[in-house]
DNA sequence: ACCCCTTATGAAAACGTTTACAGTCGGTCG
DNA sequence: CGACCGACTGTAAACGTTTTCATAAGGGGT
């Protein structure tokens, strides 16, 4: 029977609502005695409180809203795992919606969510930020992951995109590679973008007359392998390649190895967020590391924060740099006479 | 503002909250005139139904509750998004809620759920069904994932993991291996249990004289890892190893390749849940393949029907069937002096 | 023309909590 | 000895919906 109400309890322990009521919630005001026997009776009734009722009444829901562009991948599943081992260490629950790729259903999520939760966790990468969104989030607080900043005092915490694909660029540099290709990701990502940007910056910046050398993909493996065949196709091949992400560095690598060109001797590789497979493909792959799970666990933090004071937090948006992890798949130009032949 | 409540709208519209509310749940009996004026208000003021007070009054939450005992890998990353695939398209939320390995936690997850959510779907794979769990679920509408039987009646779905362990057994002797290693997941995990059951009476059943020969595990990586150093180590070799998941099959790879032991010439290896992985090591890896997101999408379809109606359905249990990969990792024997290099 | 039935609407009672307010009852202080 | 104060508990009013029941207005059959 699920049907054990506050009255219930109230009655048996011969009591009012209100002192059961208080005296289940850890209030001051009730004698240890009765609280005693209130607590006896409803552990013996089984009686679990009705949250609906409880959080229209109290205003709280202990719930944080997620809301992601997706679910699939390594990326999302850590995010998530982060979120929730912080929520529930704060004794949150998680309500997460994923707007698989529809922006316009995002504003549907977010809506829907208004009075089930009492912050939200907000990522959208689209580079377009609607200016809805900004409507839409103000009346909750909210942190934004990874995403475009849409309003003035609206918190975020995002990965460093643009300095990490600088510090790749200046580690192919480093290891002796001129002609570097750029895979990109989505045009409409911010992620992608920014990654981009940093590629961009950095090659003007370290090697001055080299033309940029970009590449048109969208994150998934098979744009990554198209963008493989197309290099391979290419006249005068590149040195190196620089992958927006790791899933596409992999389809790349997947076209060199049927292409007959050996990585890296022939052409080095590198991709972008560390993911699992990186370092069990072969040759393993060298590419920026991001704690996922901490950007969310610390995503969580913020959130709280921002709810513990009504006011507008003063530092609304954090920057996690990522690190640079060095694997076969990068090392050192050698001149193919040279090479030693490890087979 | 958040606060722009169902009055609002009546007041605004000149009707009465009884109107509104039926004008904006699509009622049957109010006049199309008064309908399109109401929903013109409502959206005007960007009124969202508060949803705690609504489900205090019907009753319903339109939300799932969903109940894992990790979120960490591939597998629940594909539970979940088929979960949340199914829900979404039934316009439902989802309460995800992981106990991080406590069984104990699992039993307050289930608590705290209660009244959040319309229905459950519960993944709790250790072997000793906790007798309280059956308390629990028989508020609620339930649907157990992965799960060993708790009570008759309980609605479940499981991926047939004695076929599938049977099944690759089958395949690794019938490619003519004899001497067949097992490497365990947990004791205490039901899926571990029914995969190294199928071990056993597959080989039972086609290699009559044979010892059985397993090794301890624990589904991680650096069991498997283990586990294929101490084969190495046995005076005699074993033909194949059977690891009972994909990540403990990838660290016994790892431990061969060091050892210089070669797949599948030397030793044939197998593994279980066709990980994206799988398909990216060298050599790639055979194993049976499960469909998680599948899995997690016909959960709640059971969980919808059972919802729909109050009888308990007539077909509480659903089996499904994994399918053997077959990649590079399980090649048939060849005596080794005509194995054909490569290289 | 009357009655009954249908259809559209409003008033008000749930739903199960929390919480402001108002008591009650000893005891303490002046 | 009386008034007051503090600690405890009960009463009842929110919280924002949905839903039942009642009411009013038309409309058709006899």
């Amino acid at each position: 029977m699920a049907g054990v109400t506050i009255k219930d309890v109230a009655r048996v322990a011969q009591v009012s609502v209100a002192t059961v009521s208080r005296a289940l919630n850890g209030h001051t005001n009730v004698v240890a005695d009765v609280r005693d026997r209130v607590q006896a009776v409803a552990r013996e009734l089984r009686y679990t409180p009705n949250a609906a009722a409880r959080s229209l009444s109290s205003r709280r829901t202990h719930t944080l809203g997620v809301v992601l562009p997706d679910l699939y991948g390594e990326f999302f599943s850590e995010l998530v795992r982060g979120i929730d081992q912080a929520a529930r260490a704060h004794g949150l629950h998680l309500l997460v919606s994923s707007y698989h790729g529809h922006p316009e259903e995002q504003e549907a999520a977010l809506r829907t969510m208004r009075g089930r939760v009492d912050g939200l966790l907000v990522m959208s990468p689209y580079v377009s930020a609607p200016a809805d969104l900004a409507d839409d989030l103000a009346a909750l607080p909210v942190v934004l992951i990874n995403t475009q900043d849409v309003a003035d005092g609206i918190a975020g915490i995002r990965v460093d995109n643009y300095g990490g694909a600088v510090t790749m660029v200046g580690h192919l540099v480093d290891a002796g590679h001129r002609r570097i290709a750029f895979i990109a990701g989505p045009d409409d990502n911010f992620d992608a973008h920014e990654r981009l940007r940093g590629y961009r910056d950095a090659l003007a910046l370290r090697l001055k007359g080299v033309e940029e050398w970009i590449l048109p993909g969208d994150f998934s493996e098979a744009s990554g392998h198209r963008a493989g065949q197309a290099l391979l196709a290419h006249a005068t091949r590149p040195d190196a390649v620089f992958a927006a992400n790791d899933m596409m560095a992999l389809g790349c690598l997947f076209a060199f190895a049927q292409g007959g060109a050996v990585v890296p001797d022939d052409i080095a590789l590198a991709g972008f967020d560390d993911i699992p497979l990186a370092r069990y493909v072969h040759p393993s792959l060298t590419t920026m590391r991001v704690n996922i799970a901490d950007v969310g666990g610390r995503a969580v933090q913020m959130l709280l924060e921002g709810m513990g004071s009504d006011t507008k937090q003063a530092t609304p948006s954090v920057m996690l740099s990522a690190e640079l992890i060095v694997r076969e798949s990068s090392a050192a130009r050698v001149p193919r006479a040279h090479r030693i032949d490890s087979s």
